[in-house]
DNA sequence: TTCTAAAATTGAGTCAATTCTGTTTTTATG
DNA sequence: CATAAAAACAGAATTGACTCAATTTTAGAA
């Protein structure tokens, strides 16, 4: 049978990740309180820390949401990039970025950073850690489409590019979120502006 | 005459700041109870938060003095650089790694990093970003020196270039401090691997 | 020296995350 | 079905960062 403890499971998880998510949009995350977020999604306290270990981690689930689908609307433009090196990465870079503020506020991503560098073995910090080990695998896949296509020299070391391209953009993305007066086509555009760099370096 | 309210409160700051060092190597960050940093400062709770705003700052002052004195090790390579753009990078950037873990635990770092997300308005958030500014502006400055030395090609943007290698050794040290068993040289060696990229499309 | 206002200190109290322990619900077994 | 073990739940208790009203100390004027 499919188990009524089972169903009952993830329903609870699913009322709580919900109640959470609204919370943390509506308060912010600090001002989400745990008995508030216990209270909406109608268990106790005891019950909230029976399925994630600190608060932290359920802010982490719904990043999680959030950072996978980014990760499939990547593949579209590996798979199919613009014939062109420096838009091929803008495209790429671009839809991470977009994507990026949809379901979370920049103090939510500032919280979700927070947590995963003070707690790296935490449920939450592996899987952000895993996360952005996904990015950067992604980024060195369209890297070598490019060399595929003959865009990109053959004899570039894709995996410390990949890296190199990744570490950049996360970091000025952290550097974004911290900053509330802060706009996506300006962090685009300086991104684009230190790629160019290497962009010229790379180009067949 | 130098006041005595004013050396008390030096003295006091002075005070503060060691039992805090003391107690977050020995206990971490986290076990330092700010309590046992009062008792040991022999000041009241309360005293402390008149001089830091929270527990956080407190670490960020020691982290400040620690990033101060590494800028200072770095102006000696940006005025004598090595005679070779791949060495010149990996001496100064050597030396921001090296120093990094001399006062301050991977936990420490960890924290203060957290915190300096978590809080990027608050008097340490903002130290911290600055700080991370000068450093960036030191690694362009090393490219200009580099440049004016006929090492490293005219017309490429020593800002963007700047940015570029700050950030991805922030990161790349980032990852180091998140995993205990991370070594020192095999991060220099990822970081020159990645530099490596750079550095042939950047020689003159 | 004495007095007063400003500055600084104190520590008991507040608040919210996390832990703990006893109770209830579910499942598996005879 | 009855029942015992296992799993999950509830919410009271604990813990520790931070606040605040009362008290003490300092600077400087008279």
């Amino acid at each position: 049978m499919s188990g009524l403890r089972a169903r009952q499971k993830a329903d609870r998880h699913r009322r709580i990740i919900e109640a959470a998510a609204e919370l943390f949009r509506e308060a912010g995350y600090e001002g989400a309180k745990i008995e508030a977020i216990a209270g909406q999604a109608e268990v106790s306290v005891g019950t909230i820390y029976n399925y994630y270990q600190n608060k932290g981690d359920i802010l982490g689930a719904i990043v999680s949401l959030e950072v996978n689908e980014v990760l499939n609307a990547g593949r579209g433009v590996v798979a199919n990039p613009p014939a062109n090196v420096g838009d091929a990465l803008d495209t790429l870079l671009g839809i991470y970025i977009e994507h990026s503020l949809h379901y979370l506020s920049k103090e939510m991503w500032r919280q979700a950073m927070a947590i995963s560098t003070q707690l790296p073995d935490g449920p939450f910090g592996q899987a952000y850690t895993a996360l952005d080990r996904s990015l950067t695998e992604q980024i060195r896949a369209l890297i070598a489409r490019l060399q595929g296509l003959g865009l990109v020299k053959q004899d570039i070391d894709g995996q410390a590019l990949g890296e190199l391209i990744f570490n950049n953009m996360n970091m000025m993305f952290i550097e974004f979120v911290k900053r509330d007066e802060a706009r996506i086509p300006e962090l685009r555009a300086a991104i684009r502006r230190q790629n160019r760099i290497l962009v010229a370096a790379i180009g067949a």
